[in-house]
DNA sequence: GCAAAAGTGTTGTCCTTACACCCATGC
DNA sequence: GCATGGGTGTAAGGACAACACTTTTGC
């Protein structure tokens, strides 16, 4: 009887229309205080070089967020790094290929951290600000994916993903600044992250910069952790 | 040329994996001072009539949204009703028939604006707090709107949709209570409400109450709509 | 008259904002 | 010494939280 019921759900899912299901990933950075965004050409004639998100099918029997974990490794390397999903897409006409479901990923990381050693298909860092024209409907999930972030490093301090280890108060700000579009008063940026009191203090002072140097400090994730649960709702 | 390009991208795209893509509705009520979902008992023999949410197949050609709405009108015979993509679903062993991705929407809409006309299966509004076990993953789906729900309302005013035309303003409070899981200072909410300048005082009031009648307001959705396009960030 | 909810203001606290000066370093 | 950004405090205003009594209606 329950193998009965086991096969008649498989045959009945078997009725389903099935499509193609991928996902992409917006992976941002952050350099000489711009927001980017790794891209490739693409590699379809169709979109003559056009600029494209890294993105590919989900296998089967792959979980969604292995699949956007696994395209984010096989570019850049790098695990442990910040991933959530943002939302689908999935016009019937956005794919010159038929119809392609895509779940776009929105992950943060540091460009020092890594060296982007396969530079196929012009492989690179691209301003955020500066992109234009883009393949399929990948301009559309960039920047929804950036309208995600501004709200999300309003609420969490996401930012940090984005820096090295260890940066300045002023690198922070920049980085603020560039993803929220906006200029901060200095003091009061200073002091609203003073009080989050989830800097560690390195001791330790900028090198190489051509006027007095800041303090490095470092994020306290564990102490975030920590933190975290307690945070319900829309506090920072 | 640029047939073959054409051409050789829909090759490219019939080698990838498909999938059955569903879309399932979190369809939220409010009534009695309660949060209500609509729901019906699976009819799989697999679940033994567990609670299901509403879902279907996403059909060839067929805008996901437009799948979601097709869904919520089939059910309640309502167009014109809140509804947001929320998340998608896709471990791999989520359905018992095989893979199965599912995309959540969340709808929001008034219980008294409409009668459930088709009650097959035992459709019907149950408490969102008395849900236990359900098909599939839906109590965790179901979960996740809750969740996206609760933040939802503190940054816009979507709890109008769940309520009839007109309102008083302690039922504006118990739904927030409702849905927030908290009680409220009654004089701070009717302040910040009244603050927010976007009810319409009807000159109204309740009828067939034992206790005396408050007076019943209109949301402006026209004012909301128009001031909407300020509010970035997590103004409410 | 009693139960039940409507309606209404003030105060203190906290958070946010705006704003200006001296300091350390590289050149 | 000059350019560049580092580092710091205070005051005003706005938002939010806490809090109690009188009023209206149905019964």
């Amino acid at each position: 009887m329950k193998k009965n019921s086991a096969q008649a759900v498989h045959h009945l899912v078997d009725t389903y229309p099935k499509v193609p299901l991928t996902v992409d990933c917006v992976i941002f950075g952050f350099e000489e205080n711009k927001l980017k965004v790794l891209l490739i050409k693409s590699d379809l004639a169709f979109f003559q070089g056009k600029l494209s998100l890294l993105g590919d099918f989900v296998k089967n029997n792959e979980d969604l967020d292995d699949a956007a974990y696994r395209i984010l490794k096989a570019r850049t390397g790098m695990n442990n790094v910040f991933l959530d999903q943002v939302k689908v897409f999935g016009k019937p006409d956005r794919h010159p290929g038929g119809r392609v479901i895509t779940i776009a990923y929105c992950s943060l990381l540091n460009i020092q951290h890594h060296a982007l050693k396969i530079h196929d298909n012009e492989l690179d860092w691209y301003d955020y600000n500066s992109l234009k024209e883009m393949a399929f409907d990948h301009l559309e999930v960039v920047q929804e994916c950036h309208g995600w972030l501004q709200k999300r490093i309003q609420e969490h301090p996401l930012g940090f993903n984005l820096l090295p280890d260890k940066f300045s108060l002023r690198e922070l700000q920049n980085l603020y600044e560039a993803i929220l579009g906006v200029s901060l008063d200095r003091r009061n940026f200073r002091k609203k992250f003073a009080s989050m009191d989830l800097l560690i203090d390195t001791n330790e002072m900028e090198q190489d910069v051509s006027h007095r140097p800041g303090k490095l400090y470092q994020f306290n994730f564990d102490k975030y952790k920590k933190k975290k649960q307690k945070w319900i709702g829309i506090d920072f």
